[in-house]
DNA sequence: GGGAATAAGTTGACGCTTCAACTTCTTATC
DNA sequence: GATAAGAAGTTGAAGCGTCAACTTATTCCC
């Protein structure tokens, strides 16, 4: 297991390799991927909030639950699907509860907890997806062919390989090798 | 395990075409697409913050003045550039003020104010630079294929129009129109 | 030329996310 | 079976973004 995670600090010697930006190929994509990573999330946020009065990642928690058996599951396996960290998630889900959206449940291994979604969240999910899905598809699917679809898809799945084991990992789990050697001076 | 796109009780009224979710190939990219813009986006925050002491917003603000004649613009024009509201960059540059790394001055047109770049932020951004692109490239660019970037770069694009003359404008630029017909209190 | 409407910025409050510290529970090891 | 290490969650503080309200300057327009 390589954790490369940090990357040689190098106060010293630099070799002109290193010191590069990104070429003129890869600027203007890379222009073109942060405007879209930037305001998509924004629209999205924007739109759910004004249309159904919650988060993204309120909404992308409850479809998750909605689809479960049980419509329950994990904390932890939660926060992974929802792509967000432990912490991020225990606030949420005492936001849903306090909406009567969401009940938390002992699992029965360990220490687990369960988010449950109840009628009432369900209901909700319910008649904000097609609200929101609308809006997704006028934003991405309208505006694109089948074949740039599955570009899409097939580039994003490259990306999102490397960012599950790098660095978001390192924010959904911690980081336990973190050696607190803090500067001896 | 079945995928229940369509809840089984269905509240009210439908009309089918507008109760949708996703189709089942829209789903699965959309997923995918999920996935990125949510990782990497704080991918690239952590790591900024961890190794520069910046947000990456803060970072592409600067960029931006370092590129910029006089390496300066006016607030409104910079904050289109950086996808992000006047509010937001108001904050912002008022926090890059206090690290003595932008300045604000008056510019002549109206009641127009320029960010300017100082010589400090000029060497913080130049020595960032080089740092965040590594990780940059190590998580998108060393991973697509040459193919791989113009689809993405093309796809961006094409999604990037959309965004921002719809949802985005309305956060970067007021929409003047909103008559807000108050209740007379 | 004197208001009204608009454009450009700023500000403060509020809500959400992150981070670090903490609590509990489980498992390994001797 | 006791103690240490790790896994799962929770919590509070701090920082950032959004929203609405506000200030100033500019333009329109009879």
């Amino acid at each position: 297991m390589k954790r490369q995670l940090i990357p040689e600090r190098n106060p010293g010697p630099r070799t002109p390799q290193q010191l590069r930006w990104l070429s003129h190929r890869e600027w203007s994509a890379w222009l073109q991927l942060l405007g879209t990573i930037t305001l998509l999330p924004a629209a999205l946020d924007s739109q759910l909030q004004r249309e159904a009065g919650m988060s993204h990642f309120e909404f992308a928690v409850m479809v998750v639950l909605s689809r479960q058996p049980g419509r329950s599951l994990q904390l932890k396996d939660l926060a992974v699907v929802a792509n967000g960290s432990l912490s991020r998630l225990s606030h949420v889900i005492s936001r849903l509860e306090q909406q009567g959206w969401v009940r938390r449940t002992r699992g029965i291994k360990g220490r687990a907890t369960n988010a449950e979604l109840t009628n009432k969240g369900y209901q909700k999910v319910m008649a904000a997806g097609p609200i929101h899905f609308q809006e997704v598809r006028r934003l991405v699917f309208d505006v694109l062919t089948p074949d740039e679809v599955t570009a899409l898809e097939h580039v994003s799945a490259r990306l999102n390989v490397g960012l599950l084991d790098g660095i978001s990992l390192g924010t959904l789990v911690r980081r336990t090798r973190q050696r607190s050697t803090r500067r001896s001076s």
